[in-house]
DNA sequence: CGGCCACTTGAAAACCTTCAACCTATGTGG
DNA sequence: CCACATAGGTTGAAGGTTTTCAAGTGGCCG
């Protein structure tokens, strides 16, 4: 194909919502009018453009206006997946914000119009308050962890990839060494992750068998961090 | 079983977190200290105890310090699912604020403790800032929509939800009367969903096939909205 | 002790994926 | 203008995984 690589520095011009054509429907059904919100009104992509590419570190945050992007996530084993999607009024490009590093790629699936926001960099503490930084850092952390990595994976690998979320999440590991109680019952796990419970018994037998973990009833104890999987030259 | 339904009124204390025993772990891993941010830290629930209620119209935001919720969505379709879970550092309680209506149901599974943010209601304008409360309430409802309905459904239903959701997010029915273009193709969808490309295909073409919705290449049209399922006494 | 609930296990059926072939539309070069 | 190449789309059949159904175990509490 001859899809377009570039990121053209778009013509940008100064906005302000309360003036822009379209009247603050990029902002959704909100009940407050739009005021003090700014924005760089960045040209339109043509389909195939990236907005921006996994892994780098930007901060900037954009706002879509039109259009739809594809965000598409390159995985440690080497595959590809579609993460998400860029609709009109979505904020992309927040793991960017929070972390210093995009979690994926943006692509134009159709024409897209995009605004910059003007958010000052975290830490900064220049924008209006820093509650409002905190907050945002925080979402962004959850949005990403509530987008289930889990989405196409067998049966397996979906319970360990939960029991390793839990356990990240519930701060396990350093205190008690890797042994914990898992507070959910297989039918609540499998109703989380969209499996039958019965499923969810017999993936918990085999990662035990295999040695990724140990449970018995709720206790579990995760084996040693078996976590590398990164940069092997694999196919 | 016996699980105690009532939210008690909690012993309630202002609470700075930058003098907290946490220590601002709740906050995760910031770069920046906690100074301004206070919360009222309200005491333990109970294994079973519920936080909040779907449905319940309070705009209250509450921040995990310990433990676990499960949260809970009742779907229009009488089942139930397990819509994730609630830990330490995580908010909950944002759709209540974003909305005015809990999207889920939050029960303790553990013993839990929650601060109650001082977060003003959406409108009022008194918090340090109008972006800060327009970006909650983005986020917000970019959260709940990653949190994918389609999760543990048939394919068919995955397919068809995701053409509804992309179609709301999209913007199409009042403009282009249920007529519109899908930017994606079969590929894409279905690692976005997790399926086979081909799956997409006989999932679309039985959609079709049913009636609910009508297809060709990457045109699609809605059919009239068919969507009320609800309040069916069947079993 | 009996009941309930969570958990476990086995076998059959349903579903989805994979593999392979073929079709269609679009754009390129002759 | 046509032939060809390519990417996307479609269809069929085989194979594997997950769900469903059914039965049985174990622990906790009244």
């Amino acid at each position: 194909m001859h899809r377009k690589r570039t990121v053209r520095t778009l013509s940008i011009a100064e906005t302000d919502c309360g003036t822009c054509p379209s009247g603050g429907r990029c902002w959704g059904e909100l009940r407050v009018p739009i005021e003090n919100v700014r924005g760089r009104r960045a040209a339109v992509l043509e389909r195939g453009e990236l907005l921006l590419r996994q892994g780098e570190s930007t901060g900037t945050v954009y706002l879509v206006v039109n259009g739809c992007l594809i965000l598409r996530e390159n995985l440690a084993n080497g595959t590809q997946r579609v993460a998400g999607l860029g609709m009109p009024g979505d904020l992309v490009g927040l793991e960017g914000y929070a972390h210093g590093r995009h979690a994926y790629t943006a692509q134009a699936a159709t024409e897209v119009s995009v605004c910059r926001l003007n958010v000052a960099a975290p830490g900064s503490g220049q924008s209006s308050a820093a509650l409002l930084e905190r907050l945002l850092l925080k979402y962004a952390m959850q949005l990403e962890r509530t987008a289930a990595p889990w989405s196409g994976l067998p049966a397996l690998e979906r319970v360990a990839a939960f029991i390793e979320n839990y356990a990240s999440r519930a701060q396990v590991r350093r205190a008690t060494e890797g042994l914990f109680s898992l507070p959910l019952t297989r039918a609540d796990i499998g109703s989380y992750l969209g499996l039958a419970p019965e499923t969810v018994v017999r993936a918990l037998g085999q990662l035990s068998e295999e040695g990724r973990l140990s449970v018995r009833g709720r206790t579990v104890r995760l084996s040693e961090a078996v976590e590398p999987a990164s940069a092997s030259p694999a196919a």
